[in-house]
DNA sequence: CTTGACCTTCCAGTAACTGGAAGCCACATG
DNA sequence: CATGTGGCTTCCAGTTACTGGAAGGTCAAG
């Protein structure tokens, strides 16, 4: 089947096989007479198993490591768990930033009335002026 | 002082602050005679600003728009916290994208025994393999 | 005058694609 | 057979927000 083909089946873009080709993700696939790449099953499975990673947030470069792990029938279900773990850690890194700047982003969001006005909480805490204090004028060194 | 002196102070490197200026995010810092460029108190109050709104997730063009908002003194707080509320509204979609995640990586971990056995229901997944599953067999389409 | 820290510009690379241009291939129709 | 349409090809550029590094100018101290 044409590149198209494979797409549709697998979910992914066109552009997006040849560019994981393009980094080595997946063999180069085999060309017609015409120059046209050709994917059997096979590749589409590959490609499911990209998406499938990629969509649980997997860089390419682990997809990499995962797809050598699936490739190799002797692997050590260990190191795919270990994988698996740092990429979770990585995620509630991100979920623990994410959550701290959504309670700061609430507090400044409740605190601004949002009208014609322009004080604004929101301004002023980015401005760093302690609006509720209006008697410190000294500054800290930054470090 | 120069832009060392005003990275130290602002939190944010010389790489960066000359990022800002050659995007437009502040202006041109003038320039001493031998070319180096000047900075003052008030440049020092912008970068915090920009700073202290990166941190929070805004990106460099959303900054753009709350600084010109900042240097509105005719703005209404209106604007502001509907771009606050915007930014609230991606964080939120990241934040349940992540947490959908973790826990699909959640049940795949859990069932990963990790030793140096090659079956792991993680690759199986990935794979589409609908492994031993005793209760329910079935397994919504990714998308 | 020389050293070393700091500054300048410009180019390239990062992650993972995506859009678009220019041009070839395949097939159906007239 | 010519032509039109759609799919395919490659390659370049742009995206986000910087960051590293090279080559070279400036400045204060010794």
């Amino acid at each position: 089947m044409n590149i198209g083909e494979a797409a549709a089946l697998s979910g992914l873009p066109p552009k997006t096989i040849r560019y994981y080709e393009s980094v080595g993700l997946i063999e180069a696939a085999p060309r017609t007479n015409g120059g046209y790449r050709s994917y059997g099953d096979t590749d589409v499975q590959f490609l499911l198993f990209i998406r499938r990673a990629r969509g649980l947030g997997f860089s390419v470069e682990d997809v990499a490591g995962l797809l050598a792990l699936y490739r190799d029938k002797s692997r050590a279900s260990a190191d795919v768990k270990a994988l698996a773990l740092r990429h979770r850690e990585r995620i509630d890194g991100k979920v623990a930033e994410l959550a701290s700047i959504r309670r700061t982003l609430d507090h400044l969001i409740d605190k601004c009335h949002g009208d014609e006005r322009p004080e604004c909480p929101i301004l002023d805490d980015l401005a760093g002026e302690h609006y509720a204090r209006p008697d410190d004028g000294r500054r800290e060194p930054a470090s």
